[in-house]
DNA sequence: ACAAAATTCTCAGATAACGCGATATTGGTC
DNA sequence: GACCAATATCGCGTTATCTGAGAATTTTGT
């Protein structure tokens, strides 16, 4: 293993259980000496990727805030995104709904934007969306997941079935990979994808793909990500989902026109504005 | 240098200017091989860190938005300041305010929080605040920096004049160390720090610092971030400036008890809720 | 000022990293 | 489906770097 990847691996272990860690902690639970686990805490934080937080402790430091403005500004496919939200928000917030953007993270799905609120109401009671900016999710729950699950590329896919035949029939996406395949394919054809009650029992979804064309002739398309409306389950089941659906299909049409757009050398007109000290 | 370093430091050549890089550029930037740069990236894609971004290029990856949930919900800071903010939101929200929270970051200012608008409107104008969230500012300009400044240690500001003796200067902080002293004390004198027109002309700013009392006797506070609000000029020279300072100085000595309290092993009562697939 | 952590340092041996060129993989084209 | 040009990985000898244990140093707490 590289050190790099030692490195890294002290990342992992920051999470909402223990945020922050103590670097004798870091050592034991990786089985490095102390004296690595210093050395390795020493480069994320001159990296600024953890700082000291007291008491010979450590947390999470400045650095990602600083990267997620990054990327927040850059992303292609979130810049991508930005004039199909705009022209999409208000027919979404008059609705109650929230518009979601996700994107394939390993064996995730992980949401990289949201757009309106973070909570639905229905029936009196207030709903938490649960995927949120930055939580990956599994693949195989939730209609953002199924509209990116669909269009992964077959070896992928058959790699994944093969590796998480369990979480997926659990989800019930077939007990085996012929039943697996049909159930995809089947998104395919929709043109998106549909959940009811699969996050959250009083929430339903519907998520169109983010589609690159394939290049070549028959080729097939590259999944880039979804996007996704929620809506409480009252809301869909009044009956306007194929105008959501609809609406969505289009909307992700012209993200991935845009993304292409954004890829070619030449297609950035707009300066961002100096920025002092940046 | 450390292998661990060279593999950060592809991360610094990202930026507002060069959101996505090829490889090539890449290596022949930090002068390593195409293979080294090969593996470098490769290392930091596992890691999350990058991501492909299509014809060998590469730009931020969603790790960043993962880390930075984390840090949203966990940083002792951030976590101690919700509280305080709550409480203090609606009356800055009633003038039009912001409130800014922020912390050192190696030799700047990072805002770390921003609570109310983005912009301001002064006269007709909308005006953009400056310090943003995840945007490094230099320590020596704005309100929300000096109050930093000002409360650090004393061997950090010596080197730090010795090394920007110029930059200080042209803030105005003095020429010499002395005088850079002085201005220094001067602040730590009132409380908090004050600047108009030093970030946009329109816009002035108070700020108190937020201290971790010194633990020994007689010993110097420990400088952990700054509590700022920001207003237009008009509304400063409104004249309620000084209880603009004396709530911000009591917010941060409030953020400070609670950071206090958050560092003591058994002060997380509440269990944030399981998020499935977490 | 003292004691206890927390962190860095020293150094020789073990081990991955480096560069080079060759070799797979992709992705686009006919 | 076969080709071609990129994009990316591999294999291996050399060499610089990382490792581990404990000592030395700095920082922190009383």
């Amino acid at each position: 293993m590289s050190s790099v990847a030692k490195v890294l691996d002290v990342l992992d272990l920051f999470s909402l259980d223990t945020p922050v860690l103590r670097v004798e902690d870091i050592g034991q639970r990786l089985g490095y000496t102390r004296a690595s686990a210093y050395r390795y805490v020493r480069d994320l934080c001159e990296a600024g990727l953890l700082a000291p937080a007291g008491g010979g402790a450590y947390a999470l430091g400045p650095r990602v805030l600083e990267l997620e403005r990054l990327l927040r500004l850059t992303d292609p496919l979130l810049r991508a995104s930005q004039l199909v939200l705009a022209r999409m928000r208000p027919a979404v917030a008059r609705g109650g709904g929230v518009l979601l953007v996700c994107s394939l993270y390993r064996d995730r799905v992980l949401c990289i934007h949201q757009e309106g609120a973070e909570r639905l109401t229905s029936g009196g009671r207030s709903i938490a969306i649960q995927r949120v900016r930055g939580l990956p999710l599994p693949l195989f729950r939730g209609a953002a997941s199924l509209a990116i699950l669909a269009h992964l590329p077959a070896r992928q896919a058959r790699a994944l079935h093969a590796r998480q035949r369990e979480a997926i029939a659990q989800a019930g996406l077939g007990a085996g990979w012929p039943a697996f395949r049909e159930r995809l394919a089947d998104i395919r054809r929709a043109g998106f994808a549909v959940s009811t009650g699969q996050m959250d029992p009083d929430l339903a979804a519907v998520s169109a793909p983010i589609l690159l064309p394939g290049e070549g002739a028959g080729a097939a398309p590259q999944i880039l990500g979804s996007l996704t409306r929620v809506m409480t389950r009252d809301e869909f089941a009044r009956g306007e989902a194929p105008d959501f659906a609809r609406d969505l299909v289009q909307g992700a049409e012209q993200i991935a026109v845009a993304v292409l757009a954004g890829t070619l050398p030449q297609a950035e007109p707009e300066r961002l504005g100096v920025i002092p000290g940046a």
